[in-house]
DNA sequence: CGGTATCCCCAACGATACTG
DNA sequence: CAGTATCGTTGGGGATACCG
């Protein structure tokens, strides 16, 4: 059991935590799923208002990286201006439990923890 | 409800999320904190014998910022040579639940998603 | 053994401008 | 409105050498 584990985590490509961590784990997917989680459905300059500190190109890049997970659903509606609604998938809801359990454990040590770190080096 | 949750995302500083997220969501973190549940204690070359493909120095500075966010304990024994033994802190091993959580699903999910991913283009 | 110190590189990210 | 294209920066991370 143990030892399985050991060869798991050492194993660069097959790691399946490490798969997923290298996708969900960067500046800003993680944000944007529990976002269309309690939005349920949003346009592109919604999420970007939203999030504003993301610049445009991130958004984009972000977005479809998920959308290739599937993970989000992007639908175009053929009007003028555009539109371009984002909304979660069945897999990209089944996620949200285990980030949003990741989040209420950052949301109870968040103040233990900065004050860790500023207590650090005493 | 939503709504305060749309804020505590947009805030860069203050959200507890994205602030836990930027320091075990590097490359090294969440590894070394499963791998350290497993072992419960662990040396620091046994680490680096079994993370075989992580650089000495990544090593030590992921122990180090785990260290100083408390989920680390570091003990050095005064012997020659050094002997330094690193395991989990009551913080470290309340975090564990939540990333397992995550690498199951993460596990559950993976063989699809990289299907997905493969598929994707066409 | 358990680290630092140093050098280097690339990919992630941001800013700005442009477009269908 | 919903993006691309282009350029520039920076810091995360690796390789190597050295140290107490």
């Amino acid at each position: 059991m143990t030892e399985e584990n050991l060869k798991l985590y050492a194993d660069e490509v097959n790691c399946p935590v490490r798969n997923v961590l290298d996708r969900i784990g960067d500046k800003w997917s993680m944000l944007v799923v529990l976002l269309l989680h309690d939005a349920k459905v949003m346009r592109f300059n919604e999420i970007h208002k939203t999030i504003s500190s993301i610049s445009q190109k991130m958004l984009s890049s972000t977005l479809k990286t998920l959308e290739a997970d599937d993970l989000v659903q992007r639908e175009v509606y053929p009007v003028i201006p555009p539109k371009v609604e984002y909304q979660l998938t069945a897999r990209g809801e089944s996620l949200v439990p285990h980030l949003q359990s990741l989040m209420h454990w950052a949301n109870e040590n968040f103040d233990e923890i900065k004050q860790t770190r500023s207590n650090y080096g005493s």
